[in-house]
Order: C-alpha cells, then structure tokens, then sequence
DNA sequence: GTATCATTGATAATGATTATCAATATCTAA
DNA sequence: TTAGATATTGATAATCATTATCAATGATAC
C-alpha cells in the first residue's frame, strides 16, 4: 500500500468511525496536501487546491485540515513566524524541531529513544495518542550572538 | 534567591545584553505574571495587570510576553482551544502536556530521561536552547469513545 | 544634565480562524 | 434504488489575535 492509500486509509477510517462523511472535497484536499512540500499553511494548501479545482473554498479546506490533525493525518508546526503549518505524519519517519526565535528557520532531528518515551507516557495514561511533537526553542549558531537589532 | 527574584535577574540580563531596556511597565508585568496562575492568555494577562496599573496598554502587555518568551522566562502553550497561552518557566519543575483533541484538557506530566535527551540534542546542533515543549495529542481516556458529536 | 535611542499607549491595519446559512451531497436503511 | 435524515459545502461576515504606526515619553550612557 503507497503511503497516499495508507493516509487515505487513516482518514476514512476516521471519518466514519465518527459519523463524518467521506466527500470529493475532503478526499481531492488530502490529496494535495500529500502531494506538496512540508509546512504548509491553511492558505498555501488552498492556494495549490484552488489551482486545480476553482470550486473549493478556503473554509473548507481549513476544515479538512482540522480533520486531518485530529486524525493523525497532519501535524500542525509552529515556527514563530506567526502562521500555523502543516506537515504530512503517517508515511514519514518523525522527527522533532529546532526553532531559531530570532531567524525562525528550523532544524528536523529524529531520536528514537524520545518517541519510545512518549508512547510509553500515552499509554500509562489512558491517552489514544494520535500524534506528538517536541520543540526545542533557542538561538541557533548564527543568531547566537547577534543583537535583537541586527 | 527567590523564583521571582530568579526569573527577574534572567529578564534583565536578556534586555541588558540585547540593547533593551528595563521599564517599570515591563517590571510589573512580569510580577504579575509569576503571580498569577497557569496558564494565562495574553487577554487574561493584560487583564491582571490592568486590574492594578490602569496605564498599561495591551499592545506593551503582548510585547512583553514575547520578550519574556524569547528569554526562557515564559514557555507558549496551545491547548488546541484557539488561543496562546503562557506559563513560567523558571522556578518550576519542568513538565510537558498531553492534550485532547476533543475536549482540550490536559494533562502535565514530567519525564526526566526526556529533559537530558532534549538538552543533548540541542548541545549537539550548537543551539542555546532557552525553552523546549513536548506535548502529546489525542483522545483523553472520557473523549476516546465518543463521536464528534456527543 | 543632555543626547540618543528604545519604549509606550492608543488605535488602525492586518491576518487567521470560526460562524452562519441556504443549497447540495452523502449515507443508511428499507 | 430510492427516500429521508443529516452532514457538508462555499461565500461571506464576524470574531479574535497579532502586529504596525507614530508622536510623546522614558531609560541609559557619557
């Protein structure tokens, strides 16, 4: 099974188990996000939708990626730039992020030992984890030693 | 040394050492965050302070709670409701969260042997790691049987 | 004390998310 | 297969949060 099936597989899993309706939209929506680079926002995703069906709206497809998250499908990422992205879970291997405070870029790690503990941690809490990150904020090398001015 | 006191000389030495400055405004502000309960929207913040310094405006509350971001003094949080929330970060025992998706309580847990990996990892990338957040989301053991609806 | 430069407060502007609602599509069950 | 029940859609308005602007003020170095 591809990785697109198996995301496709998760989504509708969950959409039915919850009385939610699998339709054109949702499932053209998914699609694109799979297709694209990581990280994108609400209206990134909308924009590359739009590109091939004209009549999706921007709600709908801020509702999908809501879906998509409580689904485990998405992940949503914080940069600190402001805006809110997205990046595709299932398919990937996880990885964690590094984010500079000052210059905003980021930095993917993986670390095996982290994922183990967080399973552990859902289970020994009753938790249906259904997704997970972990941030490290801070200066990178760069921006270290620079000024708030420069 | 006090956990405010603490908190107040990291303040400073981050405003000193960037060309900012220590204002009264900035002073109370942070007082009254150390405070006040976990937690607390930067509405909720600026409510506080307005309670008892009737001069301060908003926009001087929310810049504030950036900067004290930036210095490790304050850690953002997002429970999935919709809003930012802060917390303190020294003085404390360091813990992370697991989130509902659903209902959006949660859960603080510590976990030493994830603090270490947290802190090696940044050291290995040449980062000055000021803060760090690790949270887990999925379904709380009341929400995970229930439909989106219920 | 003075000059320099950051900060402040008020408000406007922006940006993102959510609510609304009539029209339409999906799904279940007979 | 179809009908009825119900969720979804798209457009837009409303809401909410964050950031920008700027003249007046305050902090700091010398």
């Amino acid at each position: 099974m591809s990785l697109k099936e198996e995301a496709k597989e998760i989504f509708y899993r969950h959409l039915r188990g919850r009385g939610q309706k699998v339709t054109a939209q949702r499932d053209f929506i998914l699609s694109s996000f799979l297709k694209n680079p990581n990280h994108v926002s609400t209206e990134e995703l909308y924009a590359v939708v739009k590109k091939d069906d004209k009549s999706i709206g921007y709600a709908t497809v801020a509702r999908t990626v809501k879906i998509l998250k409580e689904a485990g499908v998405a992940r949503e990422v914080d940069f600190g730039d402001g805006r809110k992205r997205f990046e595709p879970l299932s398919g990937t291997k996880h990885h964690d992020h590094m984010i500079c405070l000052k210059c905003h870029n980021q930095v993917e790690f993986a670390n095996d030992q982290i994922e183990k503990l967080q399973e552990d941690l859902a289970k020994k809490h009753g938790f249906e984890m259904v997704n997970h990150r972990m941030d490290i904020m801070g200066y990178c090398r760069e921006c270290k030693s620079k000024k708030l001015s420069e």
